[in-house]
DNA sequence: CAGTATCTACGGCTTGCACGGTAGATGTAA
DNA sequence: TTACATCTACCGTGCAAGCCGTAGATACTG
C-alpha cells in the first residue's frame, strides 16, 4: 500500500512540513511558501486527501492535530527531479543545472558548497554515489 | 496578449520542439520524452490548445503543418525553475542542486562543465550575471 | 474512377486539483 | 449560563488537463 504521488500543492505542503517539523493546519496555512491567501478549510481538505494517499499522518497533541509526513524528502524529490530532468530537459542535466543557477542567486559560500558536492561525485565511485538514497538535504 | 503558462505536458512538447526544431504532429508524437502511448489526436488537441495560448504557431509546409514555439526556453524555464525553487525547496538552492546531482548521473566532462559555470557566477559580477535572460542552453 | 492513407477540426468525456461553505464539536472568556 | 473562537468532518463546485472518437479534407495509388 504505497503512498500516492503528490500534486504540486501537496508537494508544497510536504515541503513546509519537512522544513518546519510537525505542524497543525493553521501553522501550515501561514507558512506556505507561495503567499497566496487561502481559506483554512482549503488547506485542511487538501491535507485530508493527503492522509488518504498515505502521505501524512497526524497525532492528537493538546487541542489540535499535529501533522507529519510519512515520506521523506529524497523519496519524493528524487523521482520528481528525475522526471523533471528527462521530461522537461530531455535528459540534459547541465542545462538543468544552468537554469537552476540562473535563478538561484547564490553567494560565494554556497557556490563553494556546491563545488564540494561536485568533488564527491567525481572522486567517490560516481555510480554508487548516486544510488545513495539516504542523502541528507542540509538545512542551510 | 502574453502567452499563457504551459502545463506539464505542454512543457514536454515545448521541450521536444526546442530540441528538434519545427515538427509536425506525428513527429512530436514519436519524440515525446516520456514513452507513453498516445493517440495521434491526443497530441493534436493539446497542441491546438497551445496555439490558443499563444505558445505555438504553425506554417503550412508541403502536406502538413509544421509547428514551432513562439517562446524561448529561458522565457519559460526561468520562471518555472524559480517557482520550483521557492515553492518546493523553500528557497534552498543548494538542496535543489544536490537533488539534481543525485539524479543526473554525470560523467567527468559534464562535471567540469558545471565547474566552469560556477566560476562564471563567482567572478563575473554575480548579480548582473543572473539577470542575463539570453543564456543559451547548450545542445549537449 | 475507387480505394487507401494521412492530416486536421471539433466535440465530448473523465478525472483530479484547488478551493471553500456549512455545520458540529470543543474549548475559552465574560 | 451565553457568547465567541478554533478546529474538524463532510460535501459540493468550477475548471483545466489529458485523452480520444468521429468526420471531413486533401493527397497519392492503381
Amino acid at each position: 500500500m504505497k503512498p500516492e504521488k503528490p500534486s504540486e500543492l501537496e508537494m508544497q505542503i510536504l515541503g513546509t512540513l519537512w522544513r518546519h517539523g510537525p505542524l497543525n493546519i493553521r501553522e501550515v496555512l501561514t507558512r506556505m511558501p507561495d503567499e497566496k491567501k487561502r481559506a483554512y478549510t482549503s488547506i485542511l481538505s487538501v491535507m485530508q486527501v493527503m492522509e488518504k494517499k498515505r502521505l501524512l499522518t497526524r497525532t492528537r497533541e493538546g487541542l489540535t492535530d499535529r501533522w507529519r509526513p510519512t515520506v521523506e524528502e529524497s523519496q519524493i524529490l528524487g523521482p520528481f527531479m528525475k522526471k523533471l530532468l528527462s521530461h522537461i530537459f530531455g535528459g540534459r542535466a547541465t542545462s538543468a543545472m544552468q537554469c537552476l543557477l540562473d535563478e538561484a542567486d547564490l553567494d560565494g559560500a554556497q557556490i563553494d558548497e556546491i563545488r564540494k558536492l561536485l568533488d564527491s561525485y567525481q572522486s567517490g565511485a560516481p555510480a554508487s554515489r548516486s544510488r545513495s538514497k539516504k542523502t541528507k538535504v542540509g538545512t542551510k
